[in-house]
DNA sequence: CTGGATCCCACAGGATACTG
DNA sequence: CAGTATCCTGTGGGATCCAG
């Protein structure tokens, strides 16, 4: 019971299942991933893959060259965190709309009865 | 893309996961909802419901007794994040322990000298 | 290019007291 | 019972500069 909220506590960060996400397609660089993950800043970046990499969820690997090139992959377990993250966005896309449309209904009760 | 974000943000605090997971058995009411979703407070809980409510997850159902009493549900649109919400739960559970021993694993000094 | 180190502030969210 | 209203703190996270 806790220990779900351990693991929902980094799903819950801001932008960790957006990385995860963009990891899909195959591994990326860093600077890939800054312009994937559109308005993530650099210290966000760094924070947060060293969180998924601690964890287990991504994996990184640098190549010992010059200019320096380092990857970012998601590890086997990670993998299997992003179908569900898939499916979660999956299923934001598909209810999008309702939901948006809910956000933008003045709270009002003029029409309706009883909510609020 | 954006629009992910709006639901993903809302994924993203801190407790609106846990109530959808808690109201999974069926409707509860407010001071349920506060017993089972351990840790959150009133303040919290209220705004969460109230968020839920205003997306469409969850509904308000009050009845006009002395005293008050307010249950809460899924919405069907709510039922449906349940499923993934169930999911990841499933998924935080059985990973939990390899995680967790992830984190606590001591920062490998391998060839580069780590402090923190 | 891939980060690390600092500064700083907005804001999520806890504690507490009060009300219908 | 089911909330509201304040007050206050911690910290998530952006901006910026620096470094291997």
């Amino acid at each position: 019971m806790g220990s779900i909220r351990q693991v929902l506590d980094r799903v819950g960060d801001k932008w960790s299942l957006l990385v995860i996400a963009v990891l899909e397609s195959g591994p990326l660089r860093y600077t890939d991933l800054q312009r994937a993950v559109t308005g993530i800043s650099q210290r966000m970046l760094t924070l947060t893959l060293r969180q998924l990499g601690q964890d287990g969820l991504v994996s990184r690997t640098s190549y010992p060259e010059v200019p320096p090139r380092v990857e970012y992959a998601l590890t086997p377990m990670g993998r299997g965190l992003l179908e569900i993250v898939t499916a979660l966005i999956e299923w934001a896309s598909e209810h999008h709309d309702e939901i948006h449309l809910n956000r933008t209904r003045v709270t009002e009760p003029s029409t309706s009865a009883r909510s609020r």
